[in-house]
DNA sequence: CTGAAAGCGCTTACAG
DNA sequence: CTGAAAGCGCTTACAG
């Protein structure tokens, strides 16, 4: 570090390499610990490298790194919305703390994309170039995500995990997603155990792939029952919709009430006490899924929790490992199990079906 | 796009060059809209070009864009703690909020190192060398730092800023700080104004910069209102410390108790409570400070609000601002203005001094 | 075991 | 108006 005032520019590989009185191929093997090989460089000779980059205070520059070819050990997380939301604040977190996690174990820095487009949109490709490239390789995350340019990521063979299943036509993405099927399906075999047969599920409009997999699950749950599936179970409902509907259904005979959103199933719990009904007595109901980062809010319910910090740590370990192989490779998946949480929201139907009416 | 299929290779610059018949720097030139200066470029050579671009599906890439020009519109992020800790959940979390909303506005993407030292430890340093230098510039935060780590920072003309206010003997940081001396004497304004006289400031036993900042709050308000302040007024104790000597304080006449931790302060406003003393009317409680993310905890505590999120915004704008000056300038440093909170836990006291005793 | 050199794909003076 | 060339700071064959 001596004389670091003097100098204005930072000092590069081949200062250290005339201090060191070798090349700079030297300095780059020793750096990088490419020790074994073909090349076998004695002890001395690394010891004189190293103290010449502590001398300079010598960083290689990642740029010119992943330029000549090498790794910047620099791994992308990207989002369609901002990574830090206001509202929703945990929505993000709780995969963030695992990516971070597992990049740390694996000595990997995050690159954190925010740069956007002209219309303040986030963007993988802005004016048709793919920032990604400025990183290793990306883990990309959020609910709203740009199919074509997912598509045309994976065409690039550019190394990227989706945290969170995503199908694109004409693409195999990458990714690591929470078992909603199975979590689903385990509940409904409960319901379905404890002897409801009038079930009510409400799905959120969108389809999305979590959205699929829960209504997979859901039906899974009555196939592997050998119980028929009366299609009219499954209702689109918004979060915020309007619970008028409920009497109608109580009088209907539901007596179970899977709500896909975790919101509207406590929505669902106040509105039923609120018509005098007992729940689990006289109402059961679940939902799928847990909120990020209160799980407070959803402890009375009986749920599923997403294994969020996990999937983040999984993402970046499937990362690595898909960025060792040859690009078009893959794709690589994998899929992780909820936790059910008990919950105290269901319990057996009032008239369970099987049971013959009173004589 | 006609032939991708069939190169393996992506298309560069000179492919482009070659196709239009021109140089590269041609292609350059028009590609980043450099069609002023001393260059002119015929509007048929810029339409050739794009042609070419358009044909080959060509995507410039932005690292040796990044080498070339010199800047990678990079921002690190460093903390000395994990930037996503477990507890303490939202500490960071406001910062974030505010330095990644003004990168993007600034067109910068963000560097979070995670990469530790041998035994677990987040360094600037390691082995010796810089790593920071990997972004143009840096916002430091966390109530932990490494002071030799930041005099070195500094000394090598590194640009960074810092999240709160740091001083390291021999080197003048950078920081954007939030200005709790005004805000810790306003509060003591308005105690000495209600006329309290025998107060309690419980700080927290380590000297930190803000706490150091709230006492010299805490005794420039004595100043300015020309009431003599009693040393042992200032009481050094943990956030978990044992209420016993509550009772004590109350007999010995304390009216108002201003507890630089919040959870100290609601802690004492139940203790009090539980002796059957009513809060303001027999004890005045304060605070200096809300809790990151948990606005409704201090909802009922008089305090003011620290404006993380501006602090963060803002430090991303100093930094800018440093890393266009040359080196070795500064210190560049910014005071935000923290927000009074009323809250209802302090009123006037019992029996205020200025009033003499009753007849 | 070590060095000279090409090359990664751009940008930017600098000549023409 | 346009081209040839140097240079950004590395890595990696390839000679010695």
């Amino acid at each position: 570090m001596e004389n670091l005032n003097r100098l204005t520019r930072k000092p590069r590989q081949s200062d250290v390499a005339k201090r060191a009185g070798v090349s700079t191929a030297i300095v780059s093997l020793v750096l990088n610990g490419r020790l074994e090989g073909n090349v076998r460089i004695s002890q001395q000779t690394q010891e004189r490298v190293w103290q010449a980059i502590r001398d300079l205070g010598y960083v290689p520059n990642p740029v010119a790194r992943s330029l000549a070819g090498g790794q910047n050990r620099l791994l992308g997380v990207f989002t369609y919305e901002a990574i830090f939301p206001l509202e929703q604040h945990d929505f993000f977190y709780p995969f963030l703390l695992g990516i971070e996690h597992e990049a740390e174990s694996q000595g990997y820095d995050l690159l954190l994309f925010t740069q956007t487009d002209a219309s303040k949109r986030r963007k993988v490709f802005l004016e048709g170039v793919n920032r990604l490239q400025l990183a290793d390789g990306a883990v990309l995350l959020g609910q709203y995500s740009d199919r074509d340019e997912l598509a045309r990521l994976q065409q690039e063979g550019f190394a990227f995990v989706y945290v969170g299943r995503r199908e694109v036509s004409g693409a195999e993405i990458s990714y690591v997603a929470a078992d909603y099927a199975a979590a689903t399906a385990e509940i409904i075999n409960r319901l379905l155990d404890l002897g409801h047969r009038r079930l009510l599920y409400l799905k959120v409009p969108q389809t999305s792939e979590s959205s699929q997999d829960r209504e997979a699950g859901y039906r899974q749950a009555f196939v592997k029952r050998g119980v028929k599936l009366d299609e009219s179970s499954i209702v689109p409902l918004e979060e915020e919709a309007d619970l008028q509907p409920l009497e109608g259904w109580l009088a209907r005979g539901i007596t179970a009430i899977i709500s896909e959103r975790p919101g509207l199933a406590l929505r669902i719990v106040e509105a039923a006490r609120k018509l005098g009904k007992q729940v689990p007595r006289d109402l059961s109901v679940a939902t799928l899924g847990d909120v990020a980062g209160a799980p407070h809010l959803t402890a009375e319910l009986t749920t599923f929790c997403i294994p969020r910090q996990e999937m983040g740590a999984e993402a970046v370990r499937l990362l690595l490992k898909r960025m060792e192989s040859p690009p078009q490779t893959g794709p690589y998946r994998l899929l992780l199990p909820c936790t059910q949480t008990p919950g105290s929201t269901i319990g057996p139907p009032r008239h369970p079906k099987p049971r013959p009416t009173s004589q």
